[in-house]
RNA sequence: GUGGGUGUAGCUCAGCAGGUUAGAGCGUCGGGUUGUGGCCCCGGAGGCCGUGAGUUCGAACCUCACCACUCACCCCA
């Protein structure tokens, strides 16, 4: 093996990508009940649009993207999330005048340079949701109920938390009130809180540490330091939550790694992924659209990680496969022939047939069509070919049939294909 | 970027205090059934024992370095 794989980047097999599959299929649903669309962006944008939208003092932005220079000069960076391409896409084309309110969503993989642990790779997947142009609190709880519907429909169990996070109005005032309160703990924190009091002082309130933790308990609450309408706008959220019967908590000290966020902010949780709690995270970014040089627009959004949800699912044992319909085996090279040409006008005709070419034992082709999880084999030999028969077995109750092959292939298979798929 | 753990067959792992031809289960291929899968029985293929150096009469096993994977910190989906 001379070349392998890049460190945290993943190859997803077979057997694991159907899953992956089931739980694109049922987000995509969800989706569209919701009357989201699908759109699809780049994966490589400027360097800019990611530094003006995360951040640029982020751990993301400072050390964790993959960012090149273009020959041309251009200095360019495989996203690391998505909703900064989306916003792109969506000033860029003027989607506003569209529609009043931009439902979209993308899933596709994202790329951090960080150092890989379990639910964390270097390249990974999100479904990524945005809701633009709309600020009423009612669509923070539909894009939240949207979200837990996914999970419970997947038959996950995950908790909802959430926050709000003040807006521009309110938000400085309780800045300031953390920065004091640091600066007289100063001293008595961990060195990463220390840290962190310059760079996001807001992170220090979801510090692990405990004594950092039993010392918070009287740090300054973000939800006393919300605005008239910021407080209006968190309660009605919650009202709605509770009318929707969705089931959440409130943790004041909940923050979010991107700087674009205001207002509500939510976190789909488990703890059945060692130390990466989130399987999904989101929320409001009001003043976003704006400062990427597009219109006043107000937008709320979340993504899903892909790998941390089918993790979920494969603990919980959940298999799925990809079964064919008929499996056709052929003993001898004029069955062999027979069996190419009704394959391919079966295949026509939509249903799925695998065959073997090898001239192998039929035991062995038996085992192949239970290994694709055949519903049907169609077994040809030489002597029942002769008298323009051959043999249907039902794979699950090993009832077997005669079956005419016609020499009119187009009616045959018809028939055939109309009775299989039925 | 910082720590811990682990590297033996495609997969999961044994390998007793260093001793000759390195094992099991699963999978795979073939046979038992001139033409019938998931159970059973028999057999075959498949290993630079992560890489390199060292200690030793002798190393999968001990030492060191490197590499890879993995878990955790940090950060996040």
């Amino acid at each position: 093996m001379i070349v392998k794989a890049l460190k945290g980047f993943k190859d997803i097999l077979p057997d694991e990508a159907n899953l992956w599959q089931d739980v694109e299929r049922v987000a995509r649903q969800i989706f569209h009940r919701f009357g989201y669309r699908e759109i699809r962006v780049p994966i490589l944008e400027k360097t800019g649009l990611f530094a003006r939208s995360i951040g640029e003092t982020t751990d993301i932005v400072e050390k964790e993207m993959y960012s090149f220079t273009d020959r041309n000069g251009d200095s360019l960076t495989m996203r690391p999330e998505g909703t900064a391409p989306v916003l792109r896409a969506f000033i860029e084309h003027n989607l506003q005048a569209e529609r009043p309110v931009q439902k979209l969503y993308t899933m596709g993989p994202m790329f951090r340079h960080e150092r890989p642990q379990k639910g964390r790779l270097r390249q990974f997947h999100q479904m990524s949701v945005e809701a633009i142009g709309a600020d009423q609190p009612e669509i923070d709880a539909e894009i939240m109920a949207m979200a837990s519907m996914v999970i419970s429909e997947l038959g996950l169990d995950v908790s909802l938390e959430i926050n709000s996070l003040g807006c521009p109005k309110c938000r400085p005032a309780f800045n300031q009130a953390l920065l004091d309160f640091l600066a007289e703990n100063a001293g008595s924190l961990c060195p990463d809180c220390e840290r962190r009091r310059y760079k996001n002082p807001l992170r220090v309130l979801d510090c692990k540490n405990k004594t950092c933790q039993a010392r918070y308990v009287n740090a300054p609450s973000i939800q006393a330091h919300l605005c008239p309408e910021c407080a209006a706008h968190f309660q009605a959220v919650e009202s709605y939550l509770k009318a929707l019967d969705i089931r959440y908590k409130v943790n004041p000290f909940m923050v979010r790694g991107l700087d674009y966020y205001t207002r509500t902010t939510f976190e789909l949780l488990t703890n059945a992924l060692g130390a990466q709690s989130a399987v999904g995270a989101g929320g409001r970014y009001d003043g976003l659209i704006e400062q990427l040089g597009g219109p006043a627009l107000p937008g709320i959004g979340f993504a899903m990680g892909l790998e941390r949800l089918t993790l979920l699912l494969a603990a919980q044992q959940r298999k799925s496969s990809q079964r064919i319909d008929i499996f056709i085996a052929a003993l001898g090279g004029a069955a062999l022939e027979r069996g190419v040409l009704l394959a391919h006008a079966l295949r026509q005709r939509g249903v799925a047939v695998v065959m073997d070419y090898a001239g192998r034992s039929l035991k062995s082709q038996m085992k192949q069509a239970a290994r694709h999880d055949s519903r049907f084999t169609l077994i040809i030999g030489e002597n029942e070919l002769a008298g323009g028969q051959a043999v249907m077995r039902d794979m699950e109750s090993h009832e077997q049939v005669d079956v005419i092959l016609s020499e009119d292939l187009a009616t045959w298979s018809t028939a055939l294909a109309k009775k299989i798929l039925a």
